[in-house]
DNA sequence: CCGCACCGCTGATTTATGTCAATAAATATA
DNA sequence: TATATTTATTGACATAAATCAGCGGTGCGG
């Protein structure tokens, strides 16, 4: 369930975050041995919502998805995610549980780092700091958006935005593996997993995209576009 | 439209931001002397979106909304502040146009402090950055609260929730001034406005609540947040 | 091998919610 | 005060979307 965790000192190559540019010689050393990597499968679970958080994480390779469990079983997903980003620590300056879940979307190399780490950081390295407000609120900027498509659009305009990010952020081609089952497209998008079946469908009998199981290709990317601005 | 602007020298009493308590004198009379401040009347605009950010906004008092303006003239109203927080200015690490609206919901008094005097002392104190972090992420905690609201509960949990939010942490009581319309308090949950009226009629008729056109008053707190926790 | 759980798909049905139209109430304006 | 202009309210209706039920397929553990 874990992962196989295991110390790794290998400090001069800390690229999983930009951010790590900002430090010196010694943060970076600092860094390097404060740092824990771990192998995930996919499915497997990396942060649990609710345990206690001490670690900030980053991703080294694969792809993570990060959701609310709600009650009675519904999930939200908030992101889908690929190295570059802090996927989660900030919650430490709130609370010490973990907000949300993650969980691996493909084999997945995680890199833990003490939150304390990470604070003390801020405190002592202005650029650092600088650095990780950027990260918070580039994401938060993105949630801007995902407000407005799920409370301003209905179901067709919803699914065309999130293909549209398959394509245009996460994979960068019209032609990708649709990683997420229909019942978690339905919980990215806020609808149920027959609706989300349905619309692939009318999108496909209208020729916008070819829907296999696993696999999508965007044919009219233009014609998707319209429908996302259209709500 | 824009207010009365004016400097103001009271660089002892920057009491709008508890983060400013971390500042040592010189850096208080930095701030005090890059500091305007600016009444707006009820229904005025205090920042637009889509027009240049160069400011950070703070309450010094009265109410304000902060909203998106979707396509099509539909709102979406992202909180109701009093102050304490900053509300504006964040958007600067990301790009520097204002991503949402802010208006007057009360007479208010309103701080602006030029971003790149925020972000110098980002960089230079270490505690002041860390206060900043503070307040983004906690406020990016409630996000999540809402997403679970607005994504998974029907109309009269959602509406639940926003009023034990007026009682709760807007005035602190069961009985209130809402001020906002029936139309805001639709942009605020995600309905019509017409729907709003029928469900606060419901709550009435159930006896939880009783509603006057600007005045709602809270009888049964605990019916409220069981229909606000069953969605 | 079987049964179990999950997934994708489809059609029928029910429910939630938005829209429209008309009136009343409140508020602003002359 | 009278009049115009929003805002609130209500009922009837239309539609979006969830739910339910059922089918075949697939992977997995006993």
């Amino acid at each position: 369930m874990s992962g196989n965790i295991s110390a790794s000192t290998c400090s001069g190559s800390l690229t999983e975050w930009k951010n790590f540019r900002t430090l010196s010689p010694g943060e970076l050393d600092y860094v390097g041995q404060n740092r824990f990597e771990a192998v995930y499968k996919r499915g497997e679970i990396v942060i649990k919502q609710g345990a206690p958080a001490s670690n900030a994480l980053f991703l080294v390779s694969g792809l993570a998805k990060t959701y609310m469990e709600g009650p009675g079983g519904k999930n939200f997903i908030i992101s889908i995610d690929k190295p570059g980003v802090m996927l989660t620590g900030q919650d430490s300056y709130v609370n010490s549980r973990n907000n949300y879940s993650i969980s691996a979307l493909t084999e997945l190399k995680a890199c833990f780092i003490a939150i304390d780490v990470i604070r003390h950081l801020v405190k002592v390295n202005g650029d650092f700091a600088e650095g990780l407000l950027q990260d918070i609120c580039s994401r938060n900027f993105r949630w801007y958006d995902r407000m407005i498509n799920l409370n301003h659009k209905k179901m067709p305009g919803r699914l065309a935005d999130t293909l549209l990010y398959f394509a245009g952020e996460l994979y960068m081609a019209d032609e990708f593996e649709m990683i997420l089952s229909r019942q978690e497209l339905g919980e990215m998008t806020n609808m149920a997993r027959e609706s989300v079946v349905r619309i692939l469908g009318e999108f496909e009998e209208a020729g916008i995209l070819k829907s296999e199981t696993n696999r999508i290709r965007i044919l009219d990317r233009d014609k998707l576009r319209l429908i996302s601005e259209r709500g």
